[in-house]
DNA sequence: CTCATTTTTTGATATATGTCAAAAATCTTT
DNA sequence: AAAGATTTTTGACATATATCAAAAAATGAG
């Protein structure tokens, strides 16, 4: 989906307003393994996903730990650092070759005063992960490893294809090995 | 801190505005034990906490798990049903006597509309959900349960005194019989 | 296509935390 | 203060998952 098929999903667009989106879009391609936002970096940018999978993570005791995945139709930025102006704590990085529309957080601002129906969008995209960081929790909590690896495989099915065992068992919170076996045995 | 106290100390307010918060805060005492929202009621309330402290739970396989504890200066809601406009999946209930504000959603989407700058406060109290539960997955995710335990103690200090083994236990994700062990220990 | 590198699987063993049950301690209510 | 209810602690044992090591499979560069 592209972004302005997204936008028009979630509020009607006058034609002004889809030339001003246009104008504040920029339309990026970007490589396989390249990090668009590295530790300690401001954040000042938003990505929406048209077509590529993305995901961030960090390090822990010198492991690399994925936080999350974003693929197509989703927005991918370190959104604590983006919402807080702080400096970034994850890595953000892409696994396949990506086409983006990268949206400038200034501009966003902007574009929030000049139609404030696009408020609507900012606050959409923040309850989104908001929703997303409580189920991780619930599943973190009370699930199973092998219940969080089959719900992951219903709600994402083609993520077991798109990323490594490591990256997806980090995600989960268990380890590569564990992740084997549970697939094995299924 | 008292409400206005905790305003004041985010943006500066004019005498109109300390008027209109005072017009729309609903100061009320709740004795200790109460559900101030039960689940799937709507969650049209936001409460400021002057005094006491409040957990959010909910149930899984007929077990209480605490989600989260607030305390004095700090917000209580079901927060993703506060913002969707969803029904509340959790029960928020007072641990101890408390003294709250309570404040209506509408009144205060009426509020962001005639006093602009309050909107800070808003987008605060999102953003310290958020980044409440973004440290609560790093916590789950890779830490063993001493090292929550230790964090939490060294936060919130208090917590231990004022809250049941078995809700903090619940809370930091391990059965009450490993929460008594390790405080043991120590 | 082949060799080298990376990723995934398999095996043996260790360990943190859970479960169930009962005792001990603490808190309420009369 | 006593009796009952609730909460916390302790014990014995079970189990899911981690760790370390090596083999097997997949991927990629030349």
């Amino acid at each position: 989906m592209s972004f302005t098929e997204y936008i028009s999903s979630v509020i009607s667009i006058s034609k002004l307003l889809e030339k001003e989106i246009t104008t504040i879009s920029k339309k990026i391609t970007v490589s396989k393994g390249h990090n668009l936002i590295s530790i300690d970096d401001r954040c000042n940018n938003l990505y929406f996903i048209e077509k590529g999978l993305i995901r961030g993570y960090y390090f822990v005791d010198g492991k690399e730990i994925t936080n999350w995945f974003a693929q197509e139709s989703e927005f991918a930025t370190c959104f604590y650092a983006f919402i807080a102006s702080k400096p970034s704590f994850e890595i953000i990085q892409t696994i396949e070759e990506c086409e983006l529309i990268e949206l400038n957080y200034s501009a966003l601002q902007d574009l929030y005063k000049r139609f404030p129906e696009t408020e609507r969008i900012g606050r959409m995209i923040t309850e989104n992960y908001y929703i997303k960081l409580e189920e991780r929790i619930l599943n973190l909590q009370f699930k199973t490893a092998k219940e969080r690896y089959q719900k992951l495989v219903s709600s994402r099915p083609s993520l077991l294809q798109r990323a490594s065992l490591g990256q997806v068992a980090s995600y989960l919170g268990i380890t590569q090995e564990t992740l084997s076996r549970i697939r094995a045995e299924l």
